[in-house]
DNA sequence: ACCAATGATTCCTC
DNA sequence: GAGGAATCATTGGT
């Protein structure tokens, strides 16, 4: 009410002569000009427009399209409204103009730098998940550590999709409301005094408000690298367990080298390949034949007992995978046998199983082992082989120990792990010192 | 929720 | 630097 006053008193000042008189064409009672210096009679004139003007967003919408069409084409319209602008700006917008001075946020500029620094906002770092990924599969070893990798940017990828997909949606919305509000003020501004200062400054606000939806989005965006990367980087957060597969690879090669397990790099080598993960600690964060080979000495050290039942199974499993393999060479070299079997192929894992075996049963038996309750079939086979063979005791234990029934299995197996332990515990270190040396 | 299993880390020794 | 020992922290089964 106070600005209506002002307003008005403004207006009382203002000279309006030189108009010609105006018939509403919709029938609006405008109200009549007298000629000469009348200056009760223009502030009645003045007086009733701003009335009407008032009043205007009391009345139907066909009333006010018709009031505003008539008092567009008041003759008085156009110095009426310059000075509203005028009274406008001198009252209220240098007012406001002081506050839209803002200080450069300092925690959107933090978030920004960050955004930045993680590759999320800006050039993307490294070429994304895909090419990281290309890039492992055409160096031939996908250890676990570049899985993770790509892992961990494959889902940096995805935050980043995420926060430019949402910012350009916001800008797109801002830039659409913007000229919706443009358009609907320029509209209004042949009916009210809106000044292009003021459709700036509502710009500016549109702006701003987009701009803290924008920031909430960093803020977001921030969160959620933050929490990817102490999720793939803290390391004790990102246990996970070796597959199945892998496990039992490991295993196998553990528990048929127990007399000495520690495999040498070419074998870690070949372990890691066959189970897809990483030779050595290479970096934090990976699954690797060392750390499992770490964990599983000094586990099986410390109880043997409980790892019996597992050594037994792995060790029936090498024992048949053996036999298989002595079946095999019998059968393809009738005539001819080796004197050093079990000096397979490098790299396969099988042979040298047969060997740690080999070493445990002859100790243990020699030639009694030969008394052992077998059945007379499997007497005839193994006395079949020996003969073959020359007496290779090898190929005779290898056939006793896989056909030769769950007894001499036992039997076989709890020598394996006495002598294993003894050697372990006497020939640790030469073993090492032997496997440096190779 | 509890607990055993287990992968990873840290510290120490050689 | 590799391995042993202790420990932490997560996983997965109950």
């Amino acid at each position: 009410m106070e600005d209506q006053g002002r307003m008005m008193q403004a207006l009382s000042a203002v000279t309006l002569a030189g108009h010609s008189a105006h018939t509403g064409a919709v029938g609006l009672p405008l109200p009549h000009i007298h000629d000469g210096a009348d200056g009760d009679g223009r502030k009645q004139d003045i007086g009733s427009i701003l009335h009407q003007i008032m009043t205007i967003t009391d009345q139907s919408l066909d009333e006010a399209q018709a009031k505003k069409h008539g008092l567009n084409c008041h003759r008085m319209k156009p110095a009426l409204f310059s000075v509203l602008c005028e009274i406008k700006e001198k009252t209220g917008l240098s007012i406001r103009g002081v506050q839209e001075e803002d200080p450069p946020d300092a925690q959107l500029m933090r978030l920004d730098n960050m955004l930045l620094a993680e590759g999320v906002a800006g050039p993307e770092k490294g070429g994304g998940a895909a090419v990281a990924a290309a890039a492992a599969a055409a160096a031939g070893s996908i250890t676990d550590n570049s899985i993770e990798h790509s892992d961990y940017r494959a889902k940096l990828t995805q935050i980043r999709q995420i926060y430019h997909t949402e910012l350009e949606k916001y800008e797109q919305a801002c830039n659409e409301f913007t000229t919706h509000v443009m358009n609907l003020l320029r509209e209004q501004s042949r009916t009210r005094p809106i000044s292009p200062k003021e459709i700036e400054r509502m710009v500016n606000i549109i702006h701003r408000k987009f701009s803290s939806i924008q920031m909430q989005l960093k803020q977001s965006t921030c969160e959620a690298v933050m929490i990817l990367r102490s999720r793939f980087l803290d390391a004790r957060r990102k246990r996970r367990n070796f597959s199945k597969q892998a496990t039992e690879i490991l295993n196998e090669y553990f528990y048929s080298h127990l007399s000495n397990p520690y495999p040498s790099e070419e074998a870690k080598e070949e372990l890691a390949k066959k189970c897809s993960i990483t030779v050595s600690q290479v970096s934090r964060n990976t699954l690797d034949v060392s750390n499992w080979f770490g964990n599983k000495r000094i586990r099986y050290k410390k109880n043997i007992g409980k790892f019996q039942e597992e050594a037994n199974l792995y060790a029936a499993k090498t024992a048949v995978t053996a036999t298989q393999a002595v079946a095999a060479a019998v059968h393809n070299s009738q005539d001819n046998s080796p004197s050093t079997p079990n000096t397979g192929s490098p790299g396969s894992f099988s042979l040298p199983h047969s060997g740690d075996m080999f070493i445990s049963m002859q100790g243990l038996n020699g030639a009694s082992y030969q008394g052992a309750q077998v059945g007379a079939n499997m007497q005839s086979q193994v006395g079949a082989v020996y003969d073959k063979r020359s007496g290779n005791a090898f190929s005779i234990l290898m056939c006793l120990w896989s056909l030769g029934g769950f007894f001499e299995y036992k039997m076989c197996i709890h020598f394996q792990i006495f002598l294993d332990n003894v050697l372990q515990t006497n020939f640790t270190s030469s073993n090492k010192k032997v496997c440096n040396v190779t």
